[in-house]
DNA sequence: CTTTTTTGGCTTACACCGTAAGGTGGTGCC
DNA sequence: GGCACCACCTTACGGTGTAAGCCAAAAAAG
């Protein structure tokens, strides 16, 4: 008898693990994941922080739901599309959402307990491979590198002290307190590269996406 | 005069950010990082927690060393030898590294202060590809990928739920909980490659490596 | 040697954190 | 109407990073 539906109209959308995970993802894009705190996830729902725990089992059982709900808004491969362009765009749509969440990377590390979406997710990306008759232990090589390559990247651009926009700028100050010299290469790679108008360093990631993609190619034929 | 060595005699050997750093990162490989407080650190070096703000401007500064002194313990690569080889040595070392303190990766993505050991890593690794003949614009995709690489494998080897020893039965465990034929293609390589004796994922990272050392090769050809 | 300055440690205090334990009032079922 | 349940709230505890101020001992200056 539409129970839910009641009590939905009842108090402003009754509190769920959903709900509160996607307010803990806004918080966490919008503050960083350092300053989210159950104290403030719970004002931002307008609710007390122990409320949270009747639909959470504790903080790290959150973000672990935090990171499968980015799981899931990665696009699954497409299939009847030749594994390459699958893997490419799928590999393309990883990294956009990885960047989205800045947080979600730093997370893995300690999240040793995958959700359904990941599962899933890593499941079509196997039944992709597979499908497209790749074998068992080359299916692992290949997904193993892909995605090693996806997160490697997609961190290390997060690690730059930077934001696209103003690097010739943060370049410039962070060469002044070097020594002239003292890291020469380093020096060459800003001057000729990051300090050019128009350098993106998310621009390397199709180039070496691409070589990778080759190189799984070959071994294949 | 001998100062130093005067202090250093007076009192069982005088608090050194260099001092610091080396025992929280044993806090760190021991306990976690998440567990590593300025309180447990101070008790570790028999100090109060106050102290330690005499050398380190606050725990993010002190992260921030951290890993810097983590990159130090990465081998330079080797001059006189081939980029191939240096290349190939100086991933394999770094990955061993980076499995040893299993926190620094997870550190990475908050850190946009790179210290000088980690600068001049970078550098010594640039001036092995520059040297060798590489273009600027090569240097720089190389260096992505390879880089790129090294993280994200090593990222997601230390995500794995398991411990290489106990793979099999964990592998078990997880399956367990699915209805049968949910991931099909997951359970296919649990059942082909990782619950078989003597699997081991960290494999795996060498054959990616030399994918992408030949991929490179190519391209520079 | 005496006096002054600097320094590296300690104490105290504050605001914030995750969460265990238990109270409470409104909802749905008999 | 009675009752059980459940989603919320209140309170409390031990932990966190670190600002502010204190104090003795070492270093520097006279």
């Amino acid at each position: 008898m539409a129970t839910s539906a009641k009590r939905a109209a009842k108090r402003r959308a009754a509190l769920t693990r959903e709900r509160i995970l996607r307010a803990a993802i806004r918080l966490a894009d919008r503050d960083g994941i350092e300053s989210l705190s159950m104290r403030k996830l719970g004002q931002e729902l307008g609710v007390e922080a122990m409320s949270l725990y009747n639909h959470v089992r504790n903080k790290v059982d959150m973000l672990d739901g935090m990171v499968d709900v980015v799981f899931s808004e990665i696009d699954l491969p497409a299939n009847g599309v030749g594994w390459e362009i699958a893997m490419r765009k799928r590999a393309i749509s990883a990294r956009k959402v990885l960047l989205r969440h800045p947080w979600a990377i730093g997370l893995m590390e300690s999240r040793a307990t995958p959700g359904p979406a990941t599962l899933r997710h890593h499941d079509a990306v196997l039944a992709s491979l597979r499908t497209a008759g790749f074998s068992v232990d080359l299916a692992a090589h290949a997904y193993s590198i892909l995605d090693g390559y996806i997160y490697g990247f997609t961190l290390t651009e997060l690690t730059l002290p930077f934001r696209n926009s103003e690097v010739a700028e943060v370049a410039e100050n962070i060469m002044e307190g070097f020594r002239p010299g003292e890291y020469p290469y380093l020096a060459e790679m800003a001057v000729d590269r990051a300090m050019k108008p128009g350098y993106n360093y998310g621009d390397e990631f199709e180039y070496g996406l691409d070589l990778i993609l080759d190189g799984i190619q070959r071994v294949r034929d």
